[in-house]
RNA sequence: GGCCCGGUAGUUCAGUUGGUUAGAACGCUAGCCUGUCACGCUAGAGGUCGAGGGUUCGAGCCCCUUCCGGGUCGCCA
């Protein structure tokens, strides 16, 4: 019988491995390696080339030389997906302190035309729709996959986080009938002949969720049909919720997303040095993040910088942006949280503040100016949800999957949910969220 | 959807007051170059100036319509 190994071997062709080996000295000065990746870039000289292959997390530079290889470079075009052989060469020029002189080549794989853009240099400079357009080949250009890394490493963050707190992660559906936070904005279906939804929020799963482990998470996309054109809005995002039961005060959550956002960002500043170091980005260290209330913060924006308000109920782009230049001028933070939102700006599920029903035990994290996290706790007692549905002219028999949870007991609870790509754009400072954004759905992008 | 800006070579852009054959850089093709790393040097090919209509002796440039994109606002993560 022949039978698939369960063994793990070790992969002597990723370069990773051999830059390892090298350093523990297994291997050295003259020894045979053989690395796989795509040929990223030539450089042909006199006699000699560069040949400048792209491995999984980089790029690693060999060296051809007329005659002492057995084959011809000149046959070899980028973007060929090749396995090296040649000799390891000490090398204090190179930034690995080696390299690895060719002798010989196995071709995996040719492109069939030439590449339509250029990828293969430091930036690409690219209009954003031939970026978006082109995205097979332009996320292999080494920084914008940075950034998609990133937006794994954050992922993987927030998850190895939240395991290591006792929360367990559920999967929430995405085609649902109704929307938590009422049905104007979602994408519609045909769903065996019955009005479907695309999912615009797990928020009702997740607080389902806490009545059965307490403590869950979910990252799920999220689909809004609004038709904004802004550079922080696309119509499917990546959400990272979580929601906790338990709890004494709202405060409790604000307290683990600050922990939570020191994690990932010495997650990031560790396990993706790499990544970092290519988009020319350094973290800041986060200390304790200070906190402001709604209405503060408005009338703050107002003393500090002359500027009056025209929306009291909620805080415009440029308000966002002035207070997080306010908390990073005084107290040295790139995060703010605002607390407090006005009742008429937040969900029917949001608990008011009781003492001030006005505003709502409610919070937003801002991360250098732009909203990342909105959060705040719940309504847990089944007459009050009931209450404050009422008072908003809802009608509770459309909500009766909802409320059951309410009816049947469920604890004090509160969470957050955070924007993936809104996320990665702050950290990294991007333009655009769409260049956090492996492949974007905008108003009028549906491909690739 | 409102407002502002834009669409010129494969790509990123320049193009003066409306005036001869529309330019540059990168890429591409051919050649040169033994340590480059956005390699360098020489030469060459490459254009329905988004589309349609109008004004004019003459339009990349002015006017109208339309399509597409960028920014911004409302809303949100």
């Amino acid at each position: 019988m022949e039978f698939i190994s369960t063994e793990k071997t070790r992969d002597k062709l990723d370069i990773e491995n051999i830059i390892e080996d090298y350093n523990n000295g297994l291997l050295k000065h003259g020894d045979i390696v053989e690395v796989k990746g795509s040929i990223h870039r030539l450089r042909i000289m006199s006699g000699f080339a560069f040949v400048v292959l792209r491995t999984p997390r980089r790029l690693f530079q060999c060296v051809y030389t007329d005659g002492e290889a057995d084959f011809d470079i000149n046959t070899i075009p980028e973007e060929a997906c090749v396995i090296a052989k040649g000799k390891i060469v000490t090398d204090e020029r190179c930034a690995l302190g080696f390299e690895v002189h060719l002798t010989g080549m196995t071709v995996l794989s040719q492109p069939a035309e030439l590449l339509p853009l250029v990828i293969n240099k430091k930036e690409l400079k690219l209009g954003i729709d031939v970026l978006l357009d082109n995205r097979a080949i332009t996320l292999r250009n080494p920084r914008e996959r940075a950034i998609l890394k990133i937006a794994d490493g954050v992922m993987c963050a927030f998850r190895n986080f939240l395991h290591s707190e006792g929360f367990t992660e559920f999967v929430a559906p995405k085609i649902v009938q109704a929307g938590a936070e009422g049905g104007a904005d979602m994408f519609e279906l045909d769903y065996f002949g019955q009005k479907a939804y695309l999912a615009q929020s797990p928020q009702m799963y997740k607080q389902m969720m806490v009545g059965v482990f307490t403590k869950v998470f979910t990252m799920s996309p999220v689909f809004r049909a609004e038709k904004h054109s802004t550079s922080r809005h696309i119509n499917e995002f990546q959400g990272l919720d979580l929601e906790m039961g338990f709890i004494n005060s709202f405060e409790d959550i604000m307290a683990l997303e600050a922990r939570m956002m020191v994690y990932i960002f010495n997650f990031l500043r560790t396990e993706y040095a790499m990544d970092l170091a290519e988009l020319k980005v350094t973290l800041p260290e986060i200390k304790d993040i200070p906190k402001i209330k709604f209405m503060d913060a408005k009338n703050l924006i107002q003393e500090v910088y002359k500027r009056p308000y025209r929306d009291p109920n909620d805080l415009e782009p440029d308000e966002e942006k002035l207070i997080g230049k306010y908390f990073m001028e005084k107290y040295g933070s790139p995060f703010v949280f605002v607390t407090h939102y006005p009742t008429k700006k937040r969900p029917f599920y949001t608990m008011d503040d009781p003492e001030n029903p006005e505003f709502t035990l409610s919070f937003d994290l801002l991360l250098n100016g732009t909203e990342v996290t909105t959060g705040g706790q719940r309504i847990h007692d089944y007459n009050e949800q009931v209450a404050k549905m009422q008072s908003r002219d809802m009608d509770i028999n459309d909500f009766s999957d909802y409320l059951m949870m309410h009816k049947c007991g469920m604890p004090p609870h509160g969470g957050l949910g955070l924007g993936l790509e809104r996320l990665v754009m702050r950290i990294l400072n991007l333009d655009n969220i769409k260049y956090a954004t492996a492949f974007p759905r905008d108003l009028n992008r549906l491909n690739p």
